[in-house]
DNA sequence: CGCAATCCTGCAAAATACCGCAAAATTCGG
DNA sequence: CCGAATTTTGCGGTATTTTGCAGGATTGCG
């Protein structure tokens, strides 16, 4: 067996059980557990495990990795969400996504607000929770664990039952000739469908991500209606030429 | 088990119910005294809790929660909890409601589990994302705001498409003649469903439920396979009697 | 006060980790 | 295809970590 092929297959069972034990994996491979401990090191340098006494455990733990990308750049995100609560009219359907800058919009919006939210994000859903007057839909399907949102064909096929006011939306990538794209694949079904058929779609993205291409096509701007972000005018005069209407924060 | 697996547990369960106890560690680990004490040093060190006499104490910015926590007796939950976890093997679809009892099963699995659960519920969705090996599909629908779980009629169409071969749900009430019953309506509906379309059904009740009947029907009682309780023996004979499995913590 | 549970210290056994080196396997240039 | 350079692997020896145990001190509680 190749030593690469047993790497591969050692960061396939990390990522399944989020762990490995050098003795099992002597017995598996039925190599020498010096062998074993070099093949750790190199995925440790990789950053993909760290070493522990009798093996090695994942670096990515799930909730840890939302609450990371939770705590980033908050002050930033929480402006941007103000913004976009700006838009949310009382009687609306709101599609809302599971960005973490998009679930920061319940805590702006009014305790008295009545509207109708659909989301497909955990996380979103049990924030607009608070709001008693609410009512708020969340979208079932196969859960995505490092989003914490939900997906699948008949997720999309639900999709189609809403033709929401105004979607609320997070991206990962933004450029004039790419549009907005996500690193998801099944997260940019998703808000394709609801950018599709939304009166209404504000789009929130930090600075970092103008310039940026992420793998998966989510909206042109032509689609675009709002875009709340928190770079300089410098860079966003070319969105506003592009007609749409755009908030600095 | 890795120590550092065995540790990573023990923050879990003390970010959860804000304490431990070294009788209860040592019971579900299988380790002996000293292994947990010299543990409990470790998480010392790193601050996270205060060693005291019998296990320790989380060094919480908030104790509000803990007392809130402490108030709904954790313990007996975890312990009803990890009994129902014996029912789980690998590969199997499995339901689990969204009652706080049983949304505390998360933490008992082991983290290499294969297996494929399907739940209403928010919290519970949250909380088996944590393993890694596991398939979580989160039935969608409108969310009911003081339980954080999803119904509908739609979910109870979707619902129809699951055979589960075990379904583990917490009641509200038990009694020999009305069976198990719940407070709430859209949930009880829920429940029979997988009640009516599941292998194997386990009930989690703990000893204020007995004799109690609430508003809405979940099952009678020769649908229930196990009942996990936290009362004497004297009031579990006879639902015994009754046929049913009866584990007592 | 007495008893049981818990805690602590030192120690020893087992498992695991690490280092240097040489054999074996693989790669590569001609 | 051959031989040298490189990489990979296993082995011996040693260091470190983990764990349980024994025995005595301490704590909590009726």
């Amino acid at each position: 067996m190749l030593a690469e092929e047993r790497r591969k297959l050692m960061r396939n069972k990390l990522s399944r059980d989020g762990q490995l034990l050098s003795a099992e994996l002597i017995r598996e491979f039925k190599v020498s557990e010096d062998t074993i401990r070099r093949d750790l090191k190199e995925l440790a340098d990789e950053g993909l495990l760290r070493k522990v006494h009798g093996g090695a455990m994942a670096v990515t733990t799930v909730p840890i990795e939302y609450a990371a990308r939770h705590e980033m750049n908050v002050e930033a995100k929480s402006a941007m969400a103000l913004r976009a609560v700006s838009l949310v009219r009382p009687g609306m359907l709101i599609f809302v996504d599971g960005a973490t800058t998009t679930a920061l919009i319940a805590d702006h919006l009014p305790s008295t607000l009545q509207a109708t939210f659909v989301t497909n994000s955990v996380a979103t859903a049990t924030a607009l929770s608070v709001l008693p007057g609410c009512e708020i839909i969340l979208l079932g399907g196969k859960l995505i664990r490092n989003l914490l949102i939900t997906t699948g064909p008949e997720l999309i096929q639900d999709a189609e039952s809403f033709r929401p006011d105004l979607s609320i939306i997070g991206v990962h990538g933004l450029t004039i000739t790419a549009g907005a794209t996500v690193e998801n694949y099944d997260d940019a079904l998703i808000k394709q469908r609801f950018v599709q058929n939304s009166g209404e779609v504000a789009v929130l993205a930090g600075h970092e991500k103008l310039g940026f291409i992420a793998s998966y096509f989510v909206a042109k701007l032509s689609e675009m209606s709002y875009l709340v972000c928190d770079a300089p005018h410098s860079s966003l005069s070319e969105y506003a030429e592009a007609g749409i209407t755009v908030w600095k924060v």
